[in-house]
DNA sequence: CATGGCTTGATTGTCGACAATAAATGGATA
DNA sequence: TATCCATTTATTGTCGACAATCAAGCCATG
């Protein structure tokens, strides 16, 4: 059984006002009710959320610091908008990190650990039979997936940087551009081949595979960027692409 | 002319208390006047520093994204203590962004930018030749050589989690464990070895030396820690290593 | 008609005070 | 004497109000 509901890395936090309100706003932030780009204000949020400015301004804070807002000094706070040279930098981060942390996990990644995994790798299989089209839940398998990696490195640092700050950037940007699953087949021949890699316990191969996982879906990101650029040929996704699954 | 002075990455950013009151809090960190581990009490920084408890406690929930203070609701925040596990994992955090911003620098650092980068490794060797000794300036120097490589990666989120986020946990962990720089010849030769790279725009090479050159460290840091265990050989260094230089 | 500065409005930055929670102290009891 | 519980104290969390700053609108002027 995986963690099937999007609420995957939210754990009890929620002691204080200031910590409720960030996770709401970062929920918000990513299923895109708050547009990228637009401005948010302090009396209207304070309002919406019925709490006082003071907790207000220390989750905005943390929001800042996770990328997902910007801050002007005595001007205001807008919703981070990813551009597409951002959007490859992240892409860039994300393939040092997740090879690196593909790398640890094939040497400390646990059975039960790699049994989830396989477990994920299932539940993606089957939803990717059924239905094609509705691709919520696979994009959110997916995300699960490099989850499970990071969090079988062990290594706490790197499960900050990925899980705390730059998945949330991730999912923003799916919801942000309508990323669908575009080509589940391919992608998921890669992450079978990474779990087998961290079973045979090869670190090497599981490095080498996740930095070509991760590439590849730069590059398809990238030629669907470019291609929606002059022939409008996509139906009704703009940059349908599947980041990293 | 190199940027000597220890306030490389101290920028305009001052228009506003909570601002000032967040890198003072920073640098007295990183220096070690506030000592790891300790407590850190919001009406006594209130006092200390001759500001209100608002902007002091936004100050704090940046220092706490940033790693360099750990809160517990309801009970206080202390200056972080880095373990010698957590700082094993900032080494492989490292490895797997420097390498990779090396390698990116390769490709796109302009000429200025790597005139600059040779004049660190002057003033770098300068000082290697007066003093060895005296190591403040010349860890300074290392960290100012491995910033502008970043800086030359043209990567803003590379530029963000390594200037902004992993550097000050390394200059942290230098005053914390009174590193200093052990071996100056071998990172040195290193060094340059990586900006002739960097300059024939050999991007698989400068990644790899990048990689072997933080990898070393932390195997230096590793062994002289392991050392330092049974029997205290250091006369009055206790786990001497220049990380990353 | 365009442009410059001034005025006004709203938002952000800062402060002090009150409420809620957790640690520290002290005393009573087994 | 050790342990448990109540009280006290200090610190954190929250709130509302005031001051400072910026943006927008308006009017006067070239």
């Amino acid at each position: 059984m995986t963690s099937a509901e999007h609420e995957i890395v939210v754990p009890p936090e929620v002691r204080t006002l200031a910590e409720r309100v960030f996770h709401q706003l970062q929920d918000a932030i990513v299923r895109g009710e708050l547009a990228p780009g637009s401005k948010i204000t302090e009396p209207g949020l304070s309002k919406a959320y019925g709490i006082s400015r003071g907790p207000l301004r220390e989750a905005m804070r943390r929001l800042e610091a996770h990328r997902l807002i910007e801050r002007v000094p005595h001007v205001g706070a807008r919703v981070v908008k990813l551009s597409m040279k951002e959007l490859m930098e992240l892409f860039d981060v994300r393939e040092a990190l997740e090879s690196m942390a593909a790398r640890i996990a094939a040497e400390h990644m646990t059975a039960s650990e790699i049994a989830g995994l396989r477990e994920v790798l299932a539940v993606h299989e089957k939803q990717a039979d059924l239905a094609s089209g509705e691709a919520y839940y696979q994009r959110e398998g997916d995300l699960d997936f490099h989850y499970r990696i990071v969090l079988g490195s062990h290594n706490r640092m790197l499960m900050a940087l990925l899980c705390d700050d730059l998945y949330y950037l991730v999912r923003m940007y799916r919801t942000q551009f309508s990323a669908s699953g575009a080509r589940p087949q391919k992608a998921f021949v890669e992450h079978h081949r990474i779990v087998d890699a961290i079973e045979a316990g090869d670190a090497e191969l599981a490095e080498l595979l996740m930095r070509r996982h991760v590439s590849a879906s730069r590059e398809n990101v990238m030629a669907r960027y470019a291609a929606s650029l002059e022939g409008r040929d996509e139906p009704d996704v703009v940059i349908g692409a599947d980041l990293g699954s």
